[in-house]
DNA sequence: TTGCGAAATGACAACGTTGTCATTTCGTTA
DNA sequence: TAACGAAATGACAACGTTGTCATTTCGCAA
């Protein structure tokens, strides 16, 4: 315990206790192999002695890089865990730690805001979470010496986009609801502003569409259970309605008990498919067929697609992935 | 458009540019009032033109200081986020970035370890988010120049901690039931390693006890839906079960939907409290009465404490977090 | 115009690492 | 034992900032 009261332990300090040069310390840490093993030692417990840890500051800034990633969350919901999760362990395994940075509430940022508070930073490349528009979105240009990823269902004309295919999603569970001999499918939307909710509705009318079908009008909703029921309530005095698709599990949970009350059965009397594969967290014995998207997988593609970008420079690319058809019994076959 | 190729725009390359010596762009930077107007303008404009960002390595290394803070995620629940968001939120509002890593699911990380790979990244200072035990929480010791922060239940011999207030949180709860007549109280629990679930149940135990009440053998759930209406279905048939305090809100539906079915009526036949208030999200019309905690709250106070402890070294503190009863009506006033 | 104190600016070292290149030490062979 | 090439080690500069202290310039009064 002869610690010292020192306030940092440099190399140069362990160079000195160990007997040996700054630049053999050095060597220790970075390239074992060429220390002789009777010095390695001395050096070593040289540090353990001294309780070195070496300074992030000073090298970084003769390496020029950090090893950090920069994380931007644009808005904070509940998949986001997932998808930081896949960030997290994806950056780990390559090496790599995240700065953070949070859009405050109510705060209104940009992305060119954004990225110049990024560069404030210690990081080497950065991912934005994007789930709204943004005023300058078409117009922003990442620093050159920056990689840039945006996690967006929106195309951007200079930056790489990773994002789940929402809409593709959409259209897999209007298409199922078509294949099982529905002729038409009903839509609760999410919130109007949101991302996710506007690429779900496109891939409900575009299904529709390929069949000839006229979209009926979609019922707005907010994402909450409360506006699912308001919108089952609705559904229920629509005779041509036997299909209903909800940008979420928990208005389709809404619709359903909306359904219930009016005296209508699902699946024999309305088919309904939600999104997220959520609901039975919360409801016991869940009947509701879901489309989940693959949240940490987003987060892993992005924080590669960075990656990669840091290694090789590397131009524009879009990725998507794919969701998935969650089957459980809340649709029924008419095709019988 | 006359950027250079040149990797890194460095102040002194600023200062060639704008005629002026290294250290006054220095000063433009960082006290700006000590330069002459007509001197600024001149380094803004090379700046400008250069598009100089300063190094942040450089400057940590000078300064000996990162304004960043770690945070180490032991644990990513539903709850998470919102702290995170509080986190994140309070560090932008005091200057501080976040730097996070992650436990990698399956595997074995100790605090020892956490503390080691945080110190070898820029940051001032680190929060823990803990909510499972591990193995050396009560022999694991702070790096001396690192306040250390854990979020957890449970008290630490030496760091300081911020907690939700679950035990009183369970406790207020069971008291509401008591003071509405009700004369015992079951009680459905979360999966077995769950800190939190051990608090609650402690606060109901105690609670209990503090009236003379001999607690029931608790029912063993694991947070899901299905599990609490397993547990339903055994108290359905409990003749004096007439209140249910189950350990989130999840589990609380699972018990009301199994009361339901087994004919019973929720909160006319049996009382029925839940935790985290989120119920309301997924069930129309949610007559569920729940402890909510202040997660957002919990993550500001964290990180508060923890720039505190970097401006001024303070000694070990515990600050609990309440929690808040949100009253709806699945409990019965048996009084009357 | 001169002189003076205050304001503005500059020269240089230092922060703690790693890269370059020179020097020392080692193990081998003649 | 001497000589050699390879392995191990060391001296010193450099990364891009900020702090210290010295120097220059400015505005104003005598």
């Amino acid at each position: 315990m002869a610690t010292m009261d020192k306030k940092n332990v440099s190399m140069n300090d362990v160079a000195i206790a160990a007997g040996v040069s700054l630049k053999t310390v050095s060597r220790v840490i970075n390239e074992p192999d060429s220390v002789r093993e009777s010095t390695r030692d001395k050096v070593h417990s040289a540090m353990e002695a001294l309780g070195f840890r070496a300074n992030f500051a000073a090298r970084s800034l003769k390496l020029g890089r950090y090893g950090c990633i920069g994380v931007v969350l644009f808005h904070l919901s509940g998949g986001a865990v997932d998808m930081i999760d896949g960030i997290a362990d994806a950056a780990e395994e390559r090496g790599f730690a995240l700065t953070m940075i949070k859009k405050r509430a109510g705060e209104k940022m940009t992305l060119a805001e954004a990225a110049r508070r990024m560069s404030q930073l210690p990081v080497d490349g950065m991912i934005f979470n994007l789930r709204q528009m943004v005023d300058d979105f078409d117009t922003f240009e990442a620093p050159k010496d920056l990689k840039t990823v945006i996690i967006t269902p929106m195309e951007h004309p200079t930056c790489s986009t990773v994002s789940d295919d929402q809409e593709g999603g959409a259209r897999m569970a209007c298409e199922y609801f078509l294949n099982h001999g529905h002729k038409n499918v009903y839509f609760v939307s999410g919130k109007k502003e949101s991302l996710s909710s506007q690429c779900r509705m496109k891939g409900w009318r575009a299904a529709l569409e390929a069949r000839g079908i006229e979209p009926p009008e979609p019922l707005q909703g907010d994402w909450n259970a409360d506006s699912g029921y308001a919108a089952g309530l609705v559904l229920a005095d629509k005779p041509d309605c036997t299909a209903v698709l909800a940008a979420n599990d928990c208005m389709a949970n809404g619709v359903m008990m909306a359904l219930r009350d009016k005296g209508l059965n699902v699946p024999d009397d309305v088919s309904v498919i939600g999104f997220d594969d959520e609901l039975y967290k919360t409801i016991p014995n869940s009947i509701l067929t879901s489309v989940k998207f693959r949240h940490r997988e987003l987060g892993v593609r992005a924080l590669n697609e960075v990656v990669a970008g840091i290694e090789t420079p590397s131009s524009r690319s879009r990725t998507l992935v794919s969701g998935v058809l969650v089957e459980r019994s809340s649709v029924k076959d008419l095709r019988a």
